[in-house]
RNA sequence: GCCGAAGUGGCGGAAUUGGUAGACGCGCUAGAUUCAGGAUCUAGUGGGAGCUAUUCCCGUGGGAGUUCGAAUCUCCCCUUCGGCACCA
């Protein structure tokens, strides 16, 4: 299909930047052939599928399932090439690990291509699932691919179905006709958390508002837990946590009602600062308000209230909120003060949201910017009631309203109070005088997943004139997608036009009824699918609970940034909801969760609009998947964004040649030295110094880069470190060094050094090492090994450089044996001719000594 | 406006607990090899000064402070990126 030419570029062009393919004394650096074989080996032989029944020191590290979009970019290269590491690293550490891989398969792309290009959703998405697979494989990555699974399979939305209907049965989904997101574009609803500065998150087009019927899970039931959560999520960068806790917006305060006037009603507010009920001065509420029009009845202001509104109404979502003007009107009817009794007139205003609180608002522009400047426009008084401490404040000479702290003034018997004690003597006030109570109020709203389109999973529901709308019965599910349908070229679903699909019967009287059309928000998918790996192979039921318990939450989870709110969220969500639905017992999905950065060219984000994707097939073609894994996790620590470097990748490949070369033009001497095992290892004493220094730089290697991925997953410094070693090692292997060292000491600690080059790369650089390895004469895969161990007294130094500082400046190095006393240490640094010369003439006053490290003498 | 992250050579980045700033890589310079280019190997590479020495000064966005010692801690400020945002 897609992407056959360009294929076999390399070798062909001399001269082209990357073809580094050196013929070197012995053997080439084939990298095509040896990591086909090595891939085919892997999957061959079974190397990395799992029996999680049988797993004793259970792993589970995911990465965030791609969309099949039709090829893989190099975010999917970076976050898989992460994944992998640690996958394999945790294998070596003697874990038994879960790494599956799967697809995100419904979604608007393919319902899009479908009328573009007249091929069936279906067909086009496991088209690019074939595609995007061998290009997984070819990575080399070390996932049970015994356990993929695509979402479009109704073997998996049947469940999901399932859950819903349960969902339902607990009171956690329902129905509701609401002011809905709507994606004239799309086609579609679109949720709240889909929604970007008032524009649709996947094509840019500004939102429109419509009222539609539509089903909601309800995730506010769990808003409390969710946001309590992310205490608790203590491997989670902050700054996601940051961004939930925003997105779930707590705010503690109080609601009040204010009687109307002339009437039985009350209007009843939100607010979080019921310490200035008595600088309220007038009333604010939102356009949608329900009686917004019906307060200016008969107050010869209706007329002006409804042009008002209509004007409002006309406005897009988009520019109606940000740093617009503050409009509002009188609607001609009062409300009276809960305590004193005033009278104080309620107006209409352009910045109340009918979404937040009650969607009405105590007006107190003393104490609030926007009500300061709503009334300075409209002429309306400013009662100051809050007195800071450290200042005075003239209500008629007010620039801007005072937020801050104080006492209270003008409240009556709350006068003197500190502000945050009259919050609460005010809400105990208000309570026991039954005119208001304490109330918590969130930012987050219930999840909208109706969606108006076809490639997706249908909502397993029937709407019958009897008995209104009702769950899909239990053994009729799945609701299978109907695959034979027309597209309309405008995207509208063809479901609510296809009769076999939406007429059925109703389940509960067996009347003719009428099936729902819409489907489900791909999020749904997402929310789930971690778990559905584990028992991917039972088709019974959706999860095992035994099975599932034993993996989840997630070890490891891996991806980038953009999901921080929507599916991260949403799947804390569904993992409650199915821990109270008994499937399983986590509270959590994702134990730790790391955050990739963005792969970068020319400092922007790749996209075809700039024109600088770099494609990871011609990469990868160009210079092997080990040099490319390599280069990019060698580039940048993960959590940052990361500059791509043709360059770069150069070197990373330059790197490996060079590897390639130590170990294949030294191979005999090096398999003979192997062959005598361990009995060729000098002790200590005898050993020549630079082969000591050698062996000292392996352990410290070996420690260094399991402390870089174990504790820090900085890959970046693990490489570098295992290119000093490297570094260190070469010149000892070149012709001089070889005679002139002798060689029956040589040959067993660079075969160590080797080694553990080959066992410390293995999980980033997969292919090239486990050839070497084999190469040295191991049978055993190099995937099977166990990690190498650092033996602290190889590592160890005798002498150690120690720095002479004076007054904190570096004024000499000594050579000193390690651990030597502070008078030692004193001793060897006045021998120092230029430590003498700084301290000629002048009193030493304090000496601190660092052990091994630095001695710092203060005159 | 609020919240979060970051700012270090020509570039990507390192410095794990306050203890030698610039590891490693890229690039660059010189030399070796080569018909040449590429590749490879060797040496050098923060800036400046200089009695050329195991030398001195400056240097981690800017300014102050704590400390024997600060890229790292404290305060103020600047810049960039990301998120939220008329949330009552």
């Amino acid at each position: 299909m897609q992407q056959e030419a360009g294929w076999s570029a390399c070798g062909s062009v001399a001269g082209q930047p990357g073809c580094l393919k050196i013929q070197s004394m012995n053997m080439r650096y084939d990298f095509k052939e040896i990591e086909q074989k090595q891939q085919h080996f892997w999957e061959k032989e079974g190397l990395f599928r799992l029996d999680d029944r049988k797993a004793s020191r259970p792993y589970y590290c995911l990465e965030m399932f791609p969309y099949p979009s039709g090829r893989i970019h190099m975010g999917h290269v970076r976050n898989y090439s992460i994944g992998d590491v640690i996958a394999r690293f945790k294998r070596m550490r003697g874990f038994d690990v879960l790494h599956p891989m799967g697809w995100d398969a419904f979604g608007l792309p393919a319902e899009n291509a479908a009328i573009k290009h007249g091929i069936h959703p279906a067909k086009w998405t496991y088209e690019n699932i074939d595609y995007m697979r061998q290009q997984l494989k070819r990575m080399g990555l070390s996932y049970d691919w015994s356990r993929e699974l695509a979402t479009c399979d109704p073997d998996y939305y049947r469940w999901e179905q399932l859950f819903f209907i349960e969902m339902m049965e607990k009171g956690l989904v329902y129905t509701k006709k609401s002011r809905v997101n709507w994606c004239e574009q799309c086609q579609t609803v679109l949720a709240n958390e889909q929604v970007e500065d008032g524009k649709c998150w996947r094509c840019d087009t500004d939102v429109q508002e419509r009222e539609l019927d539509g089903w909601f899970f309800r995730i506010t039931a769990y808003a409390e837990e969710l946001l309590a959560g992310c205490d608790k999520l203590k491997n989670w960068p902050e700054k996601v946590l940051t961004m939930q806790r925003n997105w779930i917006g707590k705010s503690t305060g109080a609601e009040i009602k204010f009687p109307l006037k002339g009437r039985g009603e009350a209007l009843t507010v939100f607010t979080t600062r019921p310490d200035t009920l008595f600088g309220v001065t007038f009333m604010s509420i939102s356009p949608e308000h329900p009686m917004a029009l019906e307060l200016s009845r008969g107050t010869g202001q209706e007329e002006a209230v409804r042009d008002f509104i209509e004007r409002w109404e006309k406005t897009l979502k988009a520019e109606r909120y940000g740093e617009t003007e503050k409009e509002g009107i009188f609607t001609g009817s009062y409300v009276l003060h809960p305590v004193t009794g005033d009278e104080v007139p309620v107006f209409i205003a352009n910045f109340v949201l009918m979404e937040y609180g009650t969607g009405a608002v105590m007006a107190v522009p003393a104490h609030d910017q926007r009500d300061f400047e709503f009334a300075r426009k409209y002429g309306l008084p400013i009662r100051l009631v809050i007195a800071p401490r450290d200042k005075k404040i003239d209500p008629d000479a007010m620039e801007e309203a005072w937020e801050g702290p104080g006492i209270l003034v003008n409240s009556g018997e709350f006068n003197g109070l500190d502000n945050e004690e009259a919050k609460k003597a005010i809400v105990e006030f208000l309570e026991q005088q039954g005119k208001g109570s304490s109330k918590v109020t969130y930012r987050l709203r219930d999840w909208g997943i109706s969606r108006q389109r076809y490639w997706g999973a249908p909502i397993p529901v029937i709407y019958c004139p009897n008995c209104g709308a009702v769950p899909v019965r239990k053994e009729d599910l799945p609701v299978k997608l109907p695959a034979e349908v027309e597209f309309d070229p405008k995207g509208r679903s063809p479901l609510p036009e296809l009769r076999s699909f939406y007429e059925t019967t109703c389940p509960k009287c067996g009347a003719a009824a009428r099936r729902e059309t819409d489907t489900m928000d791909t999020f749904v998918e997402s929310s789930w699918y971690f778990a559905r790996y584990i028992c991917r192979d039972d088709d019974t039921m959706p999860l095992d609970r035994e099975r599932v318990d034993r993996w989840l939450p997630v070890d490891q989870y891996i991806g980038g940034i953009e999901h921080a709110i929507l599916h991260l969220l949403y799947s804390r969500f569904f993992t409650k909801v199915l821990r109270d639905l008994g499937y399983l017992s986590a509270d959590e999905p994702f134990d730790r969760l790391l955050t990739q950065g963005m792969v970068l060219k020319d400092g922007a984000k790749m996209s075809k609009s700039k024109g600088n994707v770099v494609d990871p097939n011609t990469m990868i073609e160009r210079y092997g998947a080990d040099t490319v894994r390599l280069f990019i996790l060698f580039a940048a620590p993960p959590e940052r964004d990361l500059e791509w470097s043709d360059r770069g990748v150069e070197g990373a490949h330059r790197f490996l040649l060079k590897i390639w070369r130590l170990v294949t033009d030294n191979i005999e001497a090096l398999r003979k030295s192997g062959n005598a095992s361990n009995s060729g290892m000098q002790n200590a004493a005898s050993m020549h110094p630079e082969l000591k220094r050698l062996r000292q730089k392996t352990h410290q290697t070996i420690a260094k880069v399991t402390r870089d991925i174990e504790e820090r997953y900085h890959f970046n410094t693990a490489i570098s470190a295992v290119m000093e070693l490297a570094n260190e090692l070469s010149p000892l292997l070149k012709e001089d060094s070889i005679e002139r060292l002798p060689g029956e000491g040589l040959w067993p600690v660079a075969l160590e050094a080797i080694e553990a080059m080959l066992l410390l790369l293995s999980p980033m650089v997969p292919h090239m090492t486990a050839e070497l390895w084999k190469m040295l004469g191991h049978s055993k895969p190099l995937a099977l090994e166990p990690w190498p161990e650092a033996d602290s007294d190889a590592a160890s130094v005798e002498t150690v450089t120690i720095v002479v500082q004076i007054k904190g400046k570096v004024r000499g190095r000594i050579q000193a044996p390690a651990g030597a006393s502070q008078e030692d240490v004193e001793k060897l640094a006045m021998q120092e001719p230029n430590v003498q010369r700084h301290l000629e003439g002048k009193g030493v006053r304090k000496v601190i000594y660092i052990k091994d490290k630095i001695l710092n003498i203060v005159v």
